[in-house]
DNA sequence: CAACCCGGGATAGTCG
DNA sequence: GCGACTATCCCGGGTT
């Protein structure tokens, strides 16, 4: 990586460098490697030039590193400056969130609440947004949809009408939400909307991805279509696959607090 | 009448 | 830079 980008993050790594570890948490899971390739090259680069900032990493006589617990990624980062998960540095893994009150860890909270505040606004997401840049397979509105139809928490915007033959529905009182969510996950300027992505829905009639069905709101995959999807999620390859494992890896009811995948993915 | 559906066409972003 | 592909966006109009 080039001088001139070396400086421009210089400062940026100082500000992240309490995050480091949350995004090399995330590049060990290898479904984010690519989005840390980069950034993984400055901050080693960053570290031999400026060890001392890096240093600033707040630290505890335990060997822990404090993370604070932030919440809603997507639009705007707000930590919570009483909760924090200790890091346990040379796994990389989080261990059971505490509470610091004050005491010696005042120092900590203090360092860590001005750090964060410096964040810049909306820049957060960047690091967690999964783009769809080189080397990654663009997201496709069908893979999507069957994403959605396989998580529960998606059930009331939609449905399988007949999972066999791969005949699926919206739910007509959602059926917007799931569209806001469609275009968030592309990073979509503007708001999508059902009649948008009926709209690509459409466009599958021509490949035969998706067909409509003389019903309301009702769909079907193509048969090949559907058993690729299938295939695909018994690989082990999908992200909730990657959702549940990171779940686990946490380790702790409330992960989601310090890596909310319901915003970063939605 | 509202909700839904349809398709044309311009435009944008990504990828090879 | 270019073309193919896919999706976005807007629109007018048809159907249920």
């Amino acid at each position: 990586m080039c001088n001139g980008i070396d400086n421009i993050f210089r400062d940026r790594m100082t500000r992240y460098s309490h995050f480091l570890i949350l995004a090399m948490n995330c590049y060990v899971q290898d479904t984010y490697a690519p989005l840390f390739d980069d950034a993984f090259e400055v901050i080693h680069h960053h570290h031999h030039h400026y060890p001392q900032e890096i240093q600033q990493i707040p630290q505890t006589d335990t060997g822990h590193q404090y993370l604070p617990v932030y919440s809603n990624f997507q639009h705007h980062l707000e930590a919570m400056p009483e909760s924090y998960y200790p890091v346990d540095l040379p796994s990389q893994r989080f261990l059971e969130p505490i509470v610091l009150n004050g005491g010696p860890n005042a120092m900590v909270c203090e360092n860590l609440m001005q750090n964060s505040n410096r964040f810049p606004e909306n820049h957060f997401p960047d690091f967690f947004t999964p783009r769809q840049g080189k080397g990654r397979k663009r997201l496709r509105l069908y893979e999507f949809l069957n994403e959605s139809l396989h998580n529960s928490e998606m059930a009331d915007c939609i449905q399988w009408v007949d999972r066999n033959n791969g005949v699926f529905q919206f739910i007509s009182k959602n059926k917007e939400k799931l569209a806001e969510l469609w275009g968030r996950r592309k990073g979509n300027r503007k708001t999508m909307t059902y009649q948008k992505m009926a709209r690509a829905l459409r466009n599958y009639s021509g490949t035969g991805e998706i067909v409509k069905i003389r019903r309301k709101l009702t769909y079907q995959f193509d048969a090949k279509v559907l058993q690729r999807l299938v295939c695909n999620r018994n690989g082990e390859t999908g992200f909730y696959q990657h959702f549940h494992r990171e779940r686990e890896h946490f380790g702790c009811d409330n992960w989601h607090l310090s890596y909310p995948c319901n915003d970063i993915f939605t």
